[in-house]
DNA sequence: ATATCTAACTAACAAACGTTAGTTTTGTAT
DNA sequence: ATACAAAACTAACGTTTGTTAGTTAGATAT
């Protein structure tokens, strides 16, 4: 029963319009307006535009750090561990596909310490994603194609599934697991 | 040896910066700037800040739906489609990158009779994409999994291929495409 | 030489932007 | 009832936005 704080309404409610139409093209008044304020009423709760994005992204990037830490952590091989990240990425879609749309298309927005740390954290977190899959190939677990583009192929269909969740949303989320995970692992022929 | 008209190097230029920080974050005085003159110039050879993203837009639009046509009328199989397909997205990547960001991204903010094409184009062009995966299925040729994960899955990463392609931008584009069908279509197990 | 055309320029507009200052309303605690 | 704090308001600020108007320099055609 979390009440959400007028702050937290606010980062919900800009999140919903970044997502339609991007960072810059989303006013203070857009937001204002559709809480039912007027823009200058925002400043109580918050410190600036860039403040939500930074939230919004920032958060969203821990989480993602985290949830690699504790695969790592795991005593699974390689090929288990991908199928943990999908799982993960999977799950973050369902329950942050809003702040995800600002982490994949407005991060350049970013200003200062946020954008180091944003960047930071996204090179670390694909390295380690590279090297389970070098992991893999080594153990003769995956097919010895080139790691990047294996990485690549995975993290793309898994950055953009927040733009196609909702459209089928009615998919149960385990039925969703278990085919991407199929599809992305075993290919489709 | 085509030389390039100024409309065409302000729609280049353009095509960049959007690329960096998407259309609404780019003004017409950065345009100008990069360019080596005055925004105001920049309207002796084009009509609006409009007309430069549907220009960039729709006329790769019509790339993808006449290359889809073109696939289409083979006589191949539904699978050697696919390999088609996936072929044409890589071509236009490599060629046309910037504007594909400015498709994936910025479409909506295309306004009128131009964002009903673009949307219209992409619908029809999903559905053809479907239709033949659910051939394929139908022939067996494909695994029996929902198609439209097949779809976004072989989508998503084509069309966020541009992001990629330039980091690693030295790989042969043939290798390229043999490496990607491969994961696409057989997965990396 | 003169006229014409193209494409650059300067200057300016009205609108929208993020944000600040100062004021009023509203709810809570004494 | 009174005092206080939180959160809304109105009004305005200095910038930046896309775009228009009017002017000027340079090339081409007669």
């Amino acid at each position: 029963m979390k009440t959400a704080t007028r702050k937290e309404e606010i980062v919900n409610v800009a999140s919903q319009l970044f997502k339609e139409k991007g960072y810059s093209a989303v006013s203070m008044r857009d937001i204002a307006q559709e809480i039912g304020m007027k823009a200058a009423s925002l400043y109580n709760h918050i410190e600036s535009k860039q403040e939500i994005l930074s939230v919004l992204i920032l958060e969203l990037a821990r989480k993602f750090t985290s949830g690699m830490a504790g695969v790592l952590g795991m005593e699974i091989s390689p090929l288990q561990k991908i199928e943990k990240l999908i799982q993960l990425h999977i799950d973050i879609t369902v329950n942050y596909s809003e702040a995800l749309a600002a982490l994949n298309n407005d991060w350049m927005h970013l200003e200062g310490q946020d954008l180091e740390d944003f960047t930071q954290m996204r090179e670390e977190y694909e390295e380690n994603f590279r090297n389970i899959i070098k992991e893999g190939i080594g153990l003769g677990q995956l097919q010895p194609r080139h790691p990047e583009v294996i990485l690549f192929s995975i993290l793309s269909t898994l950055r953009t599934l927040y733009l196609w969740y909702q459209k089928r949303g009615k998919l149960d989320v385990n039925v969703l697991k278990k085919d991407m995970v199929a599809v992305l692992l075993r290919g489709i022929v």
